[in-house]
DNA sequence: GGAGTTTCCATTGACGCCCATTTTTGCCCA
DNA sequence: TGGGCAAAAATGGGCGTCAATGGAAACTCC
């Protein structure tokens, strides 16, 4: 398997660690990267999570602006300046940072949620609650799809 | 990692000296450059600092423009004629000359900002404020990014 | 001979690394 | 098909090391 798929809900031990999920490992295994790269996702109480994939995400982000422009700076700082590489231990285990585990809510328990090419950490209620929303938002775009005749169905697959 | 990533923040001791944080210092030791090169940073107050990879950079920009030209004079008046390149003590210090904590407001605290090829050194009330700025604009441009149809989120972040 | 440095050493608290234990999962065989 | 066994994953905790920091001692340059 090359993406995160899936997802699981784990405890944060007395000394703030928590065990990548061994599926994600074994995709991170793969993905070369050493250490887990993070940064607060942007619109959401979640951590964004991955490898040498996020990274290039980023890199592409930010290839749309000329070196030393002033943009450029600010998403750098935006973007650099708030990631980090979490060190993962022996056992697979991560220390989420204050600042990430403020900005998700994440407090004794995470889950780790699958999004193909990386993957987010969320404070598990907080993701419940944003699952069932996003679920009643694809039935509504479904039926919607379906109601615009045989074409629309072949986007229906998300 | 091979680039810098992260922000922290650490004290100035009595005698004026920063340590640079460890990651920063483990970057800079692979890119071989000896002691660490700054100068202030263009259009915000804060210090520029790197090694070899911020050098090349530089130079990169400076090629855009044709030799003698009034342009290239300026940028290189502006990026070398103000550079120093700092001692880094036994244990990872730095101390910041006179000019460089003027034009970044600093004083007994400061905020190392990793941006990839180069990191930032801010006063860190002063980085708080343009860090919270710059994320509202990486939001705003993720949303039109976003709203240019399914093909444009890819390199978004979520 | 002092002020300002630079180098070296000491302290402390966090974190990395290692090992033990428990829980879960997968597999084999009765 | 249901135990029961084995391997892997998750979890807990001890301890040594290193980063950050503070301060003393040696050194230079006026």
């Amino acid at each position: 398997m090359d993406r995160f798929v899936s997802n699981f809900t784990l405890r944060i031990d007395a000394k703030g660690r928590a065990s990548v999920p061994a599926a994600f490992r074994a995709v991170l295994a793969r993905d070369g990267h050493d250490g887990l790269y993070c940064y607060p996702a942007l619109d959401r109480p979640a951590v964004d999570a991955g490898g040498h994939a996020l990274l290039a995400e980023i890199d592409t982000l930010l290839d749309r602006f000329p070196a030393f422009s002033e943009e450029r700076e600010e998403f750098a700082a935006a973007l650099f300046g708030t990631s980090e590489t979490l060190k993962i231990d022996g056992e697979g285990r991560v220390m989420l940072s204050e600042p990430l585990k403020l900005h998700a809510g994440i407090a004794d328990e995470v889950t780790f949620v699958g999004l193909g090419h990386k993957f987010q950490i969320w404070e598990p209620g907080r993701f419940r609650a944003q699952l069932a929303e996003a679920t009643e938002k694809v039935r509504a775009l479904r039926k919607q799809l379906g109601s615009q005749g045989a074409r629309g169905v072949s986007g229906a697959r998300e």
